[in-house]
RNA sequence: GGGCGCUUGGCUCAGUUGGUUAGAGCGCCGCCCUUACAAGGCGGAGGUCACAGGUUCGAAUCCCGUAGCGCCCA
């Protein structure tokens, strides 16, 4: 589609007919070229540049197991249009990408592949499986890399970074190491969220709570030397053999008697003691509750406080061990659950059972039910780590933005909590501990020790777990700049400017590299923050797998093209605000692009001459129409709409502001006011509308083209000067005085009775076949010769045949009215008027300018109003209502004279 | 229980620091294959801005309360 020879032109030309463009904007056709183009030509590639001001975005990192999905979509179509906005605005713009290793995410899908083959971990061993692992990941690993480039994300692909590449593995130990000679990390055991499917620890934030269906057990515990028993209620019977205690609350009249008895623990028989505690709740269930210190976090609280023994039941995964009955040991938790409830009601144990809704802690990656599980973790201390973050925020160092997610960032770091960073996985960054096994000496350090610093003694054992994954990636804003080491990217690059992520991962991550930025950094790691929203489908549910109703981007990129996808997101996407997405929304989209191309087709038809830069040139145009006036000063608005949106991460916006100029301005008004001079006009004439016309069209492309960048790369190349750069990399169009016209209310002025005249013709059912003669009656000179000048205008838009204008005109027989302001209009239909029609209009019209004219006269004569509103507020509403007056008394002239032929 | 957000025509949403007879897209109705586009053009109907109170000359907009919905944290 680009001619070939116009490269060593000057300007360029017509389309021939060779090249002609199609009547319908076909996406698959130019996509791929134009991404391969900009690849080829390194575009996207940044190095430091010091006579330029960065521009940087470190992209999420997503899962490198995971595949494109719409929130990825959102969210990177952002960083796009960011990105291109600010590369074409003239900054270094860089936008780093990359992946990460996912640990449990990872390793599972490792360990599930390994099952179909027969193999499992721990028969090959850790370095055998990770051998798998890496391999694994060579060749599965990263899809969503290349999903990215169809999106035509403008990534720097050289700068791509993994969270287990070789530089970054050892920035994350650096870390470690660091941390921990401060005293912020320590090994401590400790109750923490045991996923029993991967059989590791999980941090707080990786546990999804959900509501659930179930019952409240209410169990009978005999009091030893008594027939007396106590009644605890729970939503866990099973735990009960792990019991060490019954606690009540201290004000409870109910059990005082009991306090310092104790119970004999049914099934088990071991014998425990009743315990007063401020924390139990007399309103729950009966009052008193059972204590399982080793199984819930708050039963572990009270143990300490109460010195109560703590009794682990459980296996790793969650099977029951040693510490229970024979015919217990070896079930699951929730068979086992079954079997004691059996055994309490054979017992007579079992007093009642209710219904109970709750909500219960699952693994966000194992999908089942955590145990709190009693285990030696790393643990690192937050309580110093947050102060310079949480200041970072309050000063306004870094924005949030909507601002309203500060508050749960306080929130959330005012009640922090240390972080259990270690994982009982393979697929990671090792942690970088040594203990020697002769003296028992721990070596933090990133190397390996050869032997132990005390006894030289060399069997060194390193921690056989791995880091949580968000211990490495809060590090991404600098380590992806090479820190450690102080590098010149570094410098250049650091902090980042702005990070486009969801509200769902606040805290594990934004809060968490705020952190880590002013920590090894010293700054913030961006100034700004935007929280995308979170995508659902049409009837508001939430997109998933199970349900199907999550579409596959690739296939809308298939089906609609990149731009569509990209754009109708963004006129989707409110601000704050959950997307509903349907495809029918996508149509609109669609139906732009269609759009856009078919007014760059129009005008690219009719060039029948070289343009040149002069022609480009607004210093260099002579005899510019209101038309022309008008659409400049209007696309220059828009310049400088779309630019303060964007500053302000108005995607949604600016993609209606575009909608607004483009569709409605441009394409409705402009191109049809044009053809007026592309048919009947002089040579001249036409070349100037041309040339006004390409200006606007090639800043309509660069405007655009953050948006959708395929087709407005593609319409910018048959618009662009032979020596100008590619769109990617133009300048893009800035606030310009020139272009600011004083006389756009004239244009809307003609706009406005071309409504008119549209209404009535509608009305009266005049098909646009046929043309109609208009006698007007200004209100004055001045305004009859003003209308005088753009008579074409309405000739054209609203099929006028002949516009007669006289101040004394009389209205015809048979005649229509329009009024615009003071003008009045007069479209003689005789034989096709209705006459009832037109009375009817014309008494809708009455009536609806009295109501505003009874408004206005109740606000004037409100002297509160007069005497207190702006006076500009006053003269206004005063203004108005001289109009409307002058109006309304005009039509009541026209309905009487309907009336009385 | 604590926090955040939402409630505007049939649907999805705009509505900047209070000053328009409340806007857009889709859908709907009518007319039109008018030489860029029927994935289109032109016109039209449709809302007492959740409810109740207050501040103000003036409230969809600010404040208090109520109801409903959603999310996050405990």
């Amino acid at each position: 589609m680009i001619t070939t020879d116009r490269h060593h032109k000057q300007g360029f030309s017509p389309m021939t007919t060779e090249t002609e463009l199609s009547k319908r904007y076909d996406a698959s056709q130019i996509e791929d070229k134009w991404y391969q183009h900009w690849l080829d030509q390194n575009y996207f590639h940044s190095e430091p540049n010091p006579g330029k001001q960065p521009y940087v975005i470190v992209i999420p990192p997503p899962n490198v197991t995971g595949i494109l999905t719409l929130g990825h979509v959102l969210n990177n179509t952002m960083q796009d249009i960011l990105i291109r906005w600010r590369r074409m605005q003239g900054y270094e713009a860089c936008w780093i990408p990359g992946t990460d290793h996912a640990s449990i995410a990872t390793e599972t899908k490792v360990v599930n592949m390994l099952r179909h083959d027969g193999i499992t971990k721990s028969g090959i061993g850790r370095e055998k499986f990770l051998e798998h692992a890496f391999e694994w990941k060579e060749k599965y690993g990263g899809i969503i890399i290349e999903q990215l480039k169809k999106l035509g994300a403008s990534c720097d692909w050289e700068r791509e970074r993994f969270t287990m590449d070789d530089g970054y593995y050892r920035a994350v130990l650096t870390a470690f190491v660091e941390l921990y000679k401060k005293g912020y990390i320590y090994r401590g055991k400790r109750l923490v969220n045991w996923c029993p499917a991967t059989k590791s620890a999980i941090s707080d934030e990786e546990v999804i709570y959900q509501e659930r269906e179930s019952h409240l057990w209410y169990m009978r515990y005999p009091v030893k030397d008594s027939d007396d028993y106590i009644v605890v209620a729970t939503t866990r019977p099973e735990t009960m053999l792990g019991d060490t205690g019954i606690a009540v609350n201290p004000e409870d009249k109910r059990y005082q008697h009991l306090v310092g008895k104790s119970v004999v623990l049914p099934l088990v028989g071991r014998e425990i003691p009743i315990f007063a505690d401020d924390y139990v709740d007399k309103e729950f269930g009966t009052g008193a509750v059972k204590v399982t210190p080793a199984h819930d976090p708050n039963d572990f609280e009270m143990g300490q406080r109460h010195n109560l023994d703590v009794i682990n039941i459980f296996n790793e995964d969650a099977s029951l061990n040693g510490n229970v009955p024979d015919y217990l040991e070896g079930l699951d938790r929730f068979e086992a659950r079954e079997v004691v409830i059996e055994r309490l009601k054979e017992a007579k144990l079992l007093e009642k059972t209710e219904d109970y809704t709750h909500k219960v802690g699952y693994s966000e990656r194992g999908h089942v039910p955590i145990e709190p599980y009693l285990s030696e973790q790393w643990f690192m201390d937050m309580n110093k780590l947050v102060e310079p973050a949480l200041e970072a925020v309050r000063s306004g160092r870094v924005k949030f933005h909507p601002a309203h997610w500060t508050k749960t960032y306080e929130h959330w770091m005012t009640n922090i909590k240390d972080w259990c960073i270690s994982r009982q996985l393979w697929w990671g960054h090792r942690i970088p501990v040594y203990t020697c096994e002769s003296c028992g000496e721990v070596m933090v350090q990133v190397d390996a020790p050869e032997k132990c610093s005390v006894c030289d003694h060399g069997t060194l054992k390193q921690d056989e777990d791995v880091l949580d994954t968000w211990a490495s990636s809060w590090l991404w804003p600098f380590v992806v700049h090479s820190w450690p080491e102080e590098s010149e990217d570094l410098k250049y690059y650091y902090p980042t400017n702005d990070l486009v992520t969801g509200p769902d991962i606040i805290f594990f991550w934004v809060a968490r590299m705020i952190i880590a930025g002013q920590e090894f950094m010293g700054d913030v790691p961006f100034n700004n923050v935007y929280f995308t929203s979170i995508i659902r489908d049409a009837q508001g549910r939430k997109m998933s797998k199970s349900l199907g109703n999550s579409p596959d981007p690739l296939d809308l990129i298939a089906k609609y093209g990149a731009d569509t996808l990209r754009y109708g997101i963004m006129l989707m996407a409110p601000k704050g605000q959950d997307i509903l997405f349907s495809e029918d929304r996508l149509e609109v989209a669609r139906n732009f692009m269609n759009k856009v191309w078919n007014a760059s087709r129009f005008v690219l038809m009719n060039l029948d001459f070289e343009i040149t830069a002069d022609d480009l040139n607004p210093g260099k145009w002579q005899d510019l129409e209101l038309a022309d006036r008008w659409i400049l000063h209007r696309m220059n608005e828009t310049v400088k709409k779309i630019n303060d949106q964007l500053e302000k991460f108005g995607f949604n916006d600016g993609a209606w502001t575009l909608w607004e100029f483009i569709w409605s301005q441009f394409c409705d008004w402009y191109i049809e006011i044009i053809k007026i001079r592309m048919y009947d006009g002089t040579p001249e004439q036409k070349r100037q509308a041309l040339s006004v016309a390409i200006y606007v069209l090639r800043n309509i492309m660069k405007l655009f083209h953050p948006y959708a960048p395929f087709i407005s790369e593609e319409i910018w190349q048959q618009v662009k000067l032979a020596e100008e750069p590619d769109l990617i990399v133009a300048d893009f169009p800035r606030f310009d005085k020139r272009f600011v016209s004083t006389d756009v209310d004239e244009m809307e002025f003609i706009q406005q009775i071309i409504t008119q005249i549209r209404t009535i013709r509608s009305e009266m059912n005049v098909p646009p076949s046929k043309e109609i003669a208009i006698i007007g009656r200004p209100a004055n000179a001045a305004q009859g010769a003003r209308l005088e000048k753009v008579a074409d205008y309405l000739k054209k838009l609203a099929r006028v045949s002949e516009l007669t204008l006289d101040p004394n005109a009389k209205k015809p027989k048979g005649s229509a009215t329009a009024m615009v302001e003071k003008l009045e209009l007069f479209i003689p239909l005789e034989g096709l008027i209705d006459v009832e029609k037109e009375v009817e209009r014309l008494e809708k019209e009455i009536t609806s300018k009295s109501g505003f004219i009874n408004g206005l006269n109740k606000k004037l004569s409100n002297e509160n109003f007069v005497n207190r509103a702006p006076a500009e507020v006053v003269t206004a509403e005063r203004e108005k209502l001289v109009q409307a007056e002058a109006a309304l008394a005009k039509l009541e002239e026209s309905l009487k004279s309907l009336k009385a032929e």
